[in-house]
DNA sequence: TTGAAAGCGCTAACAT
DNA sequence: ATGTTAGCGCTTTCAA
C-alpha cells in the first residue's frame, strides 16, 4: 500500500533499524550524513509513520477515552473540550463515547476502549449509581473520574466540583442581600451533587443563625418544564419566599417565566439564583445570577493527571475539588 | 502483561489459529467440544483480544476521525452525537479533535488521524477557505464534507444542508402571513451557507414578486451583541421593515431584546424569525420562530456514506443535501 | 556509527 | 477439524 520504514531503509540503503532510529530522535550516534539522507527520503516519499505498529511494540496507543454521558446536554461540551484540549497538547488524541446514563452502554464502551487498548480513560460516570463491570477486565488501565463519583473499583483519580461551596456561595450571597425566605428548588435527590447542593445550602443558613425550614426545600427535575409548573405552584400555595435558589439554570428560567407570567418583578419581587452559568443565562431578562462550574477545567485537570499517571509521573491517586464561582447578574437585587 | 492468544492456545491445547477462529466466529469447521473449551478458558481468564494487533493484519482499526471546529459552540454537539451513534451501531469508534478554524491544527489533526491508521474521517472544514493540506499525504484513505465545503481534494462525500430553501421556508412565511418589509440580519458574507441564505430570501420575494431591495440585507456577524446593536442601529434608521429574518437564532436574540428595550411588541410590531432552532428558541419571551437544521442527521448519515465506503459497498462518491424545517413559534403572528 | 534479529499479538492462507 | 507458518510495520536489544 504505502510505503513503510522498510522502504525507506532499501532506498536509503540502510538498515530499518537506522531509519527507525532517526524517525524517533533516538539519533545521538547516527551520523548527520544519513541522517539527512533518511529524513530526505522520507519527505520526498511522502512517508507516514503506522502508529499501530509502533503501538504494537511500546504499547502504548497515545490515545485516551472518554466517556460521557450525552454531548448534546450543555454541560458537557466544555468538558470534553477541556479534555480534549490538554491531549492534543501531550500528543495524545481522545476517543469520545456517550452512554446516555446506560449501565450497559457504559460497559460496552469500556470495553471497547480496552480493546482498543486505550491508554488510559477519562469517565463521567452514569448517574445511576449501580455500575460495576469487574473492573479486573482492565485493571491495569488507568481510570480517572470526572464530575460524578461511581463505586467502581480502582480509581486512580478525581475531578470534582465543590457542589457544598457552590451552593454555600449563592445562598449567602442571597441572605446578604436581604433575603430572608430562600426557596431551595432541587434537582434529584438522588445524586451526589444535589446533596450536596442541599447542604451548601443548609450551611450557609446556619452560618446566618437561620432555622432551616424543610417546606422550604423541593425536589424535582433540572427541566424547564418542572421550574415552570412548580413556579406556579408555589405562587398557589401558602409557602412564604423572597427568593429561589435553583438546582440549575434551566429550572431558573423555568421559575422566572412562571413569575413573570403572573405579574411579579424579578428581581424586585423576588429574587433568583442559578446554578450552572449556561450561554443563555446572560441572554435572559433580567441576566441570571447563577453558580458557574468549571467545566473546562474539569475535563483540562481529568486529562492532565490521567497523562501524569500514565506517563508514570504521578505516583500517588489524586483528588481534586475545583470551586465554582458566583456571577452576580440582574435577577438578585443588591 | 494480560493473557495473549498464545497463552489461550497452550492452555487450551490447540493451536492460535485455532482460537483465532472461534473468536472471529470463523468457526464453521471447529468442533463443539473445542469451541466450547476455548471460549471457557477465555471467559476464565478474562482475556481480552487486543486490538492493534488485529488491526495491524486487518489493516482496518475501527475508528473514524471526526474533525470539527469547536464542540463548544452550539451546533457542533448534535453533529458529533450523530456520528458516534451510526458508528458506535457499526462497531466503529470515533476520535474526535477541534480545530479552532484554524487551518494548522486542521492539518496537525488530519495528519494525527492519518498515522493512527483511521479507517475515513468527517471533516467539518474550517470556514476559511484557504486549506490546502497535500492530499496525497493521506490519498488513500476516504474522506466526507459534513456542514461545510472545502476546496480539499479527494473528497468522497458530503453531506450539507440546504440553506437556500431554509431562508426560502423562513421569508416565504412570513410573507405569507402579511409581513411586507422584511430585514434580513445575516451573518459574514463570506461564506457559502451565509451566501446561500441571501439566495434563498432573494427567491422567497421573486417569487412573490417582491422587488429586492439591498437596504434590507445587512451584513453583521453570527453574535447576540451584533443582533443587539444592529436592532437599535436600524430602529433609529429611516430603514421601513415591518419583519426580520435573522442569520441564526443568536442574532435574533439580540435583535429581540433591542426591539423590547424600545418598547415594541413582538410578534405586533414586528415579526422575528431565527435560524439553527438552539435550545434557547423555545425559552426566549416569546418563543422564537425559527429554522432547524437536521444537525443530528448530517452527522449521522455522514458516517453512515462513510462506512459504506470504507467498506466498500458504496462505489461513487455520494453528495447528500438534508432539507431543513420552519419551527413556527410565537415570535411571527399568523 | 550501524545492522541483524527477535518479537509485539494477531490473522489468514495453506497444509494436513 | 486443526495446525503451520508467514507476515503486518515497527522498536529495541545486542553485536559488530
Amino acid at each position: 500500500m504505502s510505503i513503510t520504514i522498510k522502504d525507506i531503509a532499501a532506498i536509503a540503503g540502510v538498515s530499518t533499524a537506522t531509519v527507525s532510529k532517526v524517525l524517533n530522535g533516538k539519533d545521538k550516534d547516527i551520523s548527520q550524513a544519513t541522517r539527512e539522507k533518511v529524513l530526505k527520503i522520507t519527505k520526498e516519499y511522502n512517508y507516514v509513520p503506522n502508529n499501530v505498529a509502533r503501538s504494537l511494540v511500546t504499547k502504548r496507543t497515545k490515545t485516551i477515552g472518554l466517556i460521557i454521558p450525552d454531548i448534546t446536554n450543555p454541560f458537557f461540551p466544555e468538558i470534553a473540550r477541556g479534555a480534549e484540549d490538554k491531549a492534543q497538547e501531550k500528543g495524545y488524541s481522545i476517543i469520545f463515547c456517550n452512554t446516555d446514563d446506560d449501565i450497559e452502554k457504559e460497559n460496552k464502551n469500556i470495553n471497547m476502549l480496552v480493546e482498543k487498548m486505550v491508554d488510559g480513560i477519562v469517565l463521567a460516570a452514569s448517574a445511576k449509581e449501580e455500575l460495576n463491570i469487574e473492573r479486573s477486565r482492565y485493571n491495569s488501565i488507568p481510570l480517572v473520574l470526572v464530575d460524578r463519583d461511581s463505586n467502581l473499583e480502582g480509581i486512580n483519580g478525581k475531578v470534582f466540583v465543590n457542589n457544598i461551596s457552590g451552593a454555600y456561595q449563592a445562598v449567602s450571597y442571597l441572605l446578604e442581600n436581604n433575603y430572608k425566605n430562600i426557596l431551595f428548588l432541587s434537582g434529584p435527590l438522588s445524586t451526589i451533587p444535589s446533596k450536596d447542593r442541599l447542604k451548601g445550602y443548609k450551611k450557609a443558613l446556619k452560618e446566618k443563625r437561620i432555622d432551616y425550614n424543610d417546606e422550604l426545600v423541593i425536589e424535582g427535575e433540572y427541566k424547564y418544564s418542572w421550574g415552570y409548573e412548580i413556579g406556579k405552584k408555589v405562587l398557589d400555595s401558602k409557602i412564604k419566599f423572597d427568593s429561589v435558589f435553583c438546582g440549575n439554570d434551566l429550572i431558573a428560567f423555568g421559575v422566572m417565566k412562571s413569575f413573570k407570567d403572573r405579574g411579579l418583578n424579578i428581581p424586585k419581587d423576588i429574587g433568583i439564583v442559578g446554578y450552572d452559568d449556561i450561554y443563555m443565562s446572560r441572554l435572559v431578562e433580567p441576566t441570571l445570577t447563577t453558580v458557574k462550574q468549571p467545566n473546562y477545567q474539569m475535563g483540562y485537570r481529568a486529562v492532565e493527571i490521567l497523562i501524569n499517571i500514565i506517563e508514570g509521573k504521578e505516583k500517588i491517586d489524586k483528588d481534586i475539588v475545583l470551586e465554582t464561582k458566583l456571577i452576580i447578574r440582574k435577577s438578585t437585587k443588591v
